[in-house]
DNA sequence: TGTACATCAGTGAACGCGCGTTCACTGATGTAC
DNA sequence: TGTACATCAGTGAACGCGCGTTCACTGATGTAC
């Protein structure tokens, strides 16, 4: 019902519209963050006056939203896609991250708006929890995948905590890089990144010597 | 030059005033983020009219900037104190990592400031660089400690690339926690980041099984 | 101890700005007979 | 194929709001003789 088939002109146009809305929406966003999101502005660029907008958002927190929506639907994708594509095991896992950090340096803006400082005064719909479960999922499946194969005696962590842990570890790495805190340090933020990666799945693979509960 | 002994009764006056508008910024900025900051609203609160406020702070990204890089000399003391007052070895690294994120948590905002999604529009001054370095400092200073007592044979990661993995492990999991994104996952924190702190020291404590350049 | 002067905190009016949003409207476009 | 009607994108004026910042000023407070 959300989808409509056979849609005449005006719906389509519509269609057309709302995408270049959101198109501006986020150059604007790339280039002075989120909370300088400004549908008078936009109109501006579009060569439209303000209220037209509200023919196609009902307000500027709507259009926001529906931003967001869309790049956690952009972020699960991706992550799903290269967990698909790739051979089962910790390739899989390895191929997510490579698409995650892909994913986060061309879209820095994107990645910020989900995973950065929450925009204040705005909170996210229910339907954002869901799409962050779909980023999560494959992961956990992920590392699921991996234990199967192998002894589950000496108290392992569950495939939940490896794979939060693999996801806070990711995070750590591309939220500094994206917001700038490498810059000027002498190292290669490409390859910290591949070596975490890699020495997690390393750990979670030959051996798991825990510490705590 | 920068302490004045011996100040008058109006300089007194002057460093308690900034001090006061120093504050309910900061209560502003907790409650709505750093681009809420108005010099409009601290002067209401303070039941003085906002041109008043141009006798104590030049603008308002020069009072935004004083804000930040006292976040940042907060954080270093934290973490100065933390390493300073812990037995050598490996505990002093403990207790750096728990007096960070417990500084987090208690100054969510400030953290944010420092380490989240950067100010649209705003760069901070080049003393935040050195700043930030004193914060870093503290622990490649921990971590060369420790290889100092063990074999330096197998192409060990410098110390400073051990305490930038430790930070961005650090910072992966206090940041996502801080921002409000584990809220309603069923886990402890506090359990996550000890264990990350553990498994790092242990890795690098008993043996650095590495894997690329 | 008393007076003249300099310092400076704070006022109030004003500037130009951009924002989100509402409202009654015009005029083109698609649709039904 | 042609006409009447409904739909709906977009306009322009207006609302109230809050912002940073400037300016000439008043009046209290500290300082120097």
């Amino acid at each position: 019902m959300a989808e409509q088939s056979a849609a005449g002109p005006r719906e389509r146009y519509r269609q057309q519209v709302r995408a270049e809305v959101q198109e501006l929406a986020w150059r604007q966003i790339a280039e002075a963050g989120a909370s300088a999101l400004s549908l008078k502005a936009i109109a501006k660029q579009m060569g439209i006056t303000a209220p037209a907008l509200y023919r196609y958002f009902a307000s500027r927190d709507d259009l926001l939203t529906e931003l967001i929506l869309s790049a956690y639907r952009d972020l699960a994708e991706v992550v799903e896609t290269a967990t698909a594509t790739a051979d089962p095991g910790p390739a899989r896992l390895a191929s997510a991250a490579t698409a995650i950090r892909h994913w986060a340096l061309s879209n820095r803006q994107r990645y910020l708006l989900i995973y950065g400082t929450p925009v204040p005064g705005y909170s996210a719909p229910p339907e954002a929890t869901a799409l962050a479960t779909r980023i999560f999922d494959p992961l956990v499946q992920g590392f699921s995948a991996i234990s199967a194969d192998r002894d589950a005696a000496s108290d392992p962590p569950p495939a939940l905590r490896r794979a939060l842990i693999f996801w806070t570890r990711l995070h750590g790495v591309i939220s500094l890089e994206v917001a700038g805190h490498f810059a000027g340090m002498p190292f290669d933020p490409a390859q910290l990144y591949a070596g975490e990666v890699a020495s997690i799945l390393a750990d979670f693979d030959q051996d798991s010597s825990d510490q705590d509960s």
